[in-house]
DNA sequence: TTTGATTAGTCAAGCGCTTGACCAAAATTG
DNA sequence: CAATTTTGGTCAAGCGCTTGACTAATCAAA
C-alpha cells in the first residue's frame, strides 16, 4: 500500500492537518515538527496523491491537447511546442488525436472534461459548430491552435493569406507570370481555402489572370504533388512557377517536372509551405515559407496559461509571422 | 457548479448509490427508476467526475508515455501508435518528454506515480539504473519501447544489430567492398552502438576489412550526415558505398556526393535506416532499413494493457522484423 | 401457507487530501 | 500584570464517487 498523510501523522504523532499544512509549505508548525515530518515523509518515500487532492482543490494541473495527428511533423512540433511550456508550468499533457473528425473531437472534449483537465489546447479540425458549442458549456478555459476561429475564443495562428500572397508576390517579384498552385482542400479553411485566396489576391493585385484549370488540388502529400504537378504540365507546359500549399507537394512537384524531363529551376521555379526538413532533402532544396510550429505551441500554451489564472489577455488573437526562406527552388526569369 | 450524482438523486428521489449503480449498468433498480435516472442525468447534463471515481477505485484509466522528443519524427510516430491503442482501449495519454535526460525521466516517473497512472510506456533515453529502480519502486506496470534493457521488464523494440547486418549485407551482396558508415553516437546503445556492431559483423562474416577511420561519427541529423560524407571521401574517396545510421544522415551524404561532383549510385550507393520521409523526397530516392514505430508503438501499448491486467505475456521481450526498401540509392557492381 | 430466493432499493463508510474554525499555551505589549 | 497577539497545533467536514452490508417487499416454488 501507498504511504499516506495519515502514516507521517502517526509516526509523528501528528495530525494529518499539520502534516498537510507543513508539506504544502504552510508555516503552522514548529522548527522541529516541520524538520521531524519532512524527515519522516522522506525515509517513507511519500508521494502525495495528486488524485485525492485534485478532488478537494477542484485543480488537477493537467490540461488536454486536442490534436489532429500526432504523425504528421507539423502538428507533432506544435505539440512538442506545448509541451515544453505546459512542463515549465508543471502541468501535465493528455494528448487525444481525432484525425480532424468531429465525432472525435466531440467525445475528447467530454472525456477532457470529465477528467477535470484545467484547460483545453484545441489544435484539430475546423472546429464545428458542435464543438465550440460544446466547449461553451464545459466552461473549460479553451485555446485554439493554429485555426482561426470566429468566436471570442482566443487564438493563435498564421496568417495563411497574407503568408501565401507572400509566397506568389515573391515569385512574381522574379518575374514569374505564369504560375500554377498545387492546393489542398479547400474545405480545410486554413490551410487549404485561405492559402489559395492568398494565391488568388497575389495574381489578382499584380494584373495577372487567375486560371482554375491551374489550381490543383492535393491533399499536403508527396504522392499527390507529383500527381497534381503532371495534371498541370499537361494542361499548360508553358508555366514557369508553381506554388504549393506544402513542402511535401513541392517536392513532389519537382519529381515530377524532373520526370517530365525539364528542370527545377531552370525551367520551372517551385515554392512550398512549411519548412518541412523534407524541403532541405530535396534537389534543388526547396524554397519555401517557414511557419513558426514551435512557437505556435508554447504561445497557445502561454495563453491558455493566463486564462486559466484570470490573467488579462493583451490580444485575443495572435497571428505569428512566418519567414520566407530563400533556397534553390525559385529562380529569377 | 458542475451537477453530481447527488444532484440526480435528489430529482429522481433515490439514494446516490441506486444512481451510480444505475449509470454504471449494475442491475439493481426497476425499468422504471432506470429510466428515470438516464433521462434525469441527460437533461441535468451530468459528467462523472472521474477524478472522484479514481480516488476510490484506484485506476484513472490513464498511462503516462516518457518519451525523448515529440519533434522527431521517429519518436512522434510511435507516440502516434501509442495513442490509437491506448484510445481504443479507452485509456488517456499523458506524455512527457525528456529530451533522454535522466534527471527528466526521474522527475516524470515521480509524477506520474503522483498522478496515479495505470501503466508507463517508456520510449526515452537509454533507460539508467536509476529509473528502473525508482520504476521498480513505484510498482507501476511499465513496458519500455525501442529499447533494449536487461531487466525483466518486458519491452518492445527492434533488433538493431541485425538489421544493420541486413543493410549492410545487402550492400556486399551487391558487390561492394569498400563500405564505409555514418554511425550515430555510441553511447546510445540501440541506434548508435548496435548499428555499428551490425555493420562490423556484416564486414567480418564476409571476410571484408574492418576499418576504423572510416566510421564517421554524426548526430542522426541531415547536416551531420553532410560532414561526415565530408570526412569519408577525403580519407579514402575510393569506397563505393556508405551505410548511415538514419535517413537524415544518408540524404545528407547523398548532398555531400553529389557536391563532391560524384554521382549516386554511379559512383557511391548509400543506403539509410529509418525509412523516414525524407529518404522519399531526395534525388535519388534512399535505400533504407523501414522501421515499423507505429507498430512498435501499439504492440507496446497491447502489452502494457495485459500486465496492467494481470494477463500473461507469451513473450516478455518482442522484437518487430524491419524491411528493406529497395530504392534508387544503391547499385549493383 | 410457509420457505427461500429475488428484486429494488437504503445506509454508511471510506478513498487521501485540504481547509475553515476553533483552542490552549506562550510570547508580546502598554 | 492584565490584555492582546502569535504560535502551534486539533477537529471535523467535505470533495464526488463506489461498494459491501443490510432490509423490506415481491414472487416463485414446495
Amino acid at each position: 500500500m501507498a504511504v499516506t498523510l495519515k502514516d507521517i501523522a502517526e509516526k509523528v504523532g501528528v495530525t494529518e492537518s499539520t502534516v498537510s499544512r507543513v508539506l504544502n509549505g504552510i508555516p503552522k508548525a514548529s522548527k522541529e515538527t516541520r524538520k521531524e515530518i519532512f524527515q519522516v515523509a522522506a525515509d517513507l518515500g511519500y508521494k502525495p496523491n495528486q488524485i485525492a487532492r485534485s478532488l478537494v482543490t477542484k485543480k488537477t494541473h493537467t490540461i488536454g491537447l486536442i490534436i489532429s495527428d500526432l504523425a504528421n511533423t507539423y502538428f507533432a512540433r506544435v505539440a512538442s511546442g506545448i509541451e515544453k511550456i505546459a512542463s515549465k508550468y508543471d502541468y501535465s499533457l493528455i494528448i487525444s488525436t481525432t484525425g480532424g473528425d468531429e465525432i472525435e473531437e466531440l467525445k475528447y472534449i467530454n472525456l477532457l472534461k470529465e477528467k477535470q483537465v484545467d484547460g483545453i489546447l484545441f489544435a484539430s479540425g475546423r472546429m464545428p459548430k458542435s464543438c465550440r458549442k460544446l466547449l461553451r458549456e464545459t466552461e473549460i478555459p479553451t485555446v485554439v491552435v493554429a485555426r482561426e476561429v470566429e468566436e471570442e475564443l482566443p487564438s493563435v495562428h498564421i496568417d495563411n493569406v497574407k503568408e501565401s500572397y507572400r509566397a506568389v508576390k515573391y515569385l512574381i517579384n522574379n518575374g514569374h507570370q505564369k504560375i500554377a498552385m498545387i492546393s489542398g482542400n479547400a474545405n480545410d479553411k486554413e490551410s487549404g481555402l485561405y492559402r489559395i485566396q492568398g494565391y488568388k489576391q497575389a495574381l489578382n493585385d499584380n494584373k495577372l489572370e487567375v486560371r482554375e484549370e491551374l489550381i490543383v488540388e492535393g491533399d499536403f502529400k508527396l504522392q499527390s504533388g507529383i500527381k497534381a504537378m503532371e495534371k498541370i504540365l499537361k494542361r499548360d507546359s508553358s508555366i514557369t512557377a508553381v506554388f504549393a500549399a506544402s513542402d511535401e507537394m513541392g517536392v513532389g512537384a519537382i519529381k515530377a517536372i524532373k520526370k517530365a524531363g525539364l528542370k527545377v529551376p531552370e525551367d520551372i521555379s517551385v515554392i512550398g509551405f512549411d519548412n518541412n526538413i523534407i524541403s532541405l532533402a530535396s534537389d534543388p532544396e526547396l524554397t519555401t515559407i517557414s511557419q513558426p510550429e514551435a512557437e505556435l505551441g508554447w504561445r497557445s500554451m502561454e495563453m491558455l496559461y493566463k486564462v486559466i489564472n484570470g490573467e488579462e489577455l493583451e490580444e485575443k488573437k495572435i497571428f505569428l509571422p512566418c519567414e520566407l526562406k530563400k533556397r534553390g527552388s525559385v529562380r529569377k526569369l
